[in-house]
DNA sequence: TGACATACATAAGATAATTATGTATCTTTG
DNA sequence: CAAAGATACATAATTATCTTATGTATGTCA
């Protein structure tokens, strides 16, 4: 787990890029694919995630449905309009955001980009 | 000016990396610094940077001396023996979560680190 | 002389996260 | 079969960090 600082605002960004590769997902869902993805690096608590679902809402970034599972509910999200386009374009300025930092922290040619 | 929660949590880090460059530097200087490096996407505000100094210094990551320019005081920062190795740990920890990040932003190969 | 840059600082308010708590169901295992 | 742990939602109190606004003062350039 990285200091916690460090993942702070970047919380919206994980969720739009989410969606906008999976349809539809729900909140649980999305916490244990960012730890699944992340190799448990990120860990999105609940106090942080259905708070800021529930404002995206509000803002009409996504929408939702509401699905019986047996007893359980189950809330899915889906991107709106506004939150397809939201989406490309956080995501575009995170990878702006990357390379500025990298450029900041002086990062040498050997720091290896390991995700391809 | 990218939107300014991404920014944040990255101050400390920023600070410290400076100034393990740096030798020493006044409070002025790195917002002048951060500016120009990062070609004024990352603007540090005075309202943020002066209180996390004083932090870091209540942390005791970072030492000063007190310099007269003409009749105008200027404050330098330098790293204590704890601040070069926060310095070192922070930009080790950030370099990963940057990784991480493109990775889980999927961020394709075509995503050209260009600060090399 | 007025505008802008340099240089420090603090306070009020906003935002976003952590931590703690609550409710309830489903599944696995000793 | 009971307990533990996973699934699944949610909110409230607190904390941390930043923005915005404000204040003070000196130096420089047109």
């Amino acid at each position: 787990m990285y200091s916690q600082e460090l993942i702070k605002g970047t919380l919206q960004t994980i969720i739009l890029k989410l969606l906008s590769e999976n349809e539809r997902m729900y909140g649980y869902e999305i916490t244990r694919k960012v730890k699944e993805i992340t190799k448990k690096k990120i860990n999105i608590t609940e106090g942080a995630l259905y708070p800021a679902l529930h404002k995206m809402v509000a803002n009409n970034l996504l929408q939702t449905e509401t699905v019986n599972i047996g007893k359980r509910i189950r809330k899915y999200y889906s991107l709106t309009n506004d939150g397809t386009n939201t989406a490309q374009q956080k995501v575009a300025e995170f990878a702006d955001f990357l390379k500025t930092m990298g450029g900041l922290l002086n990062l040498k040619p050997n720091f290896q980009i390991s995700w391809i």
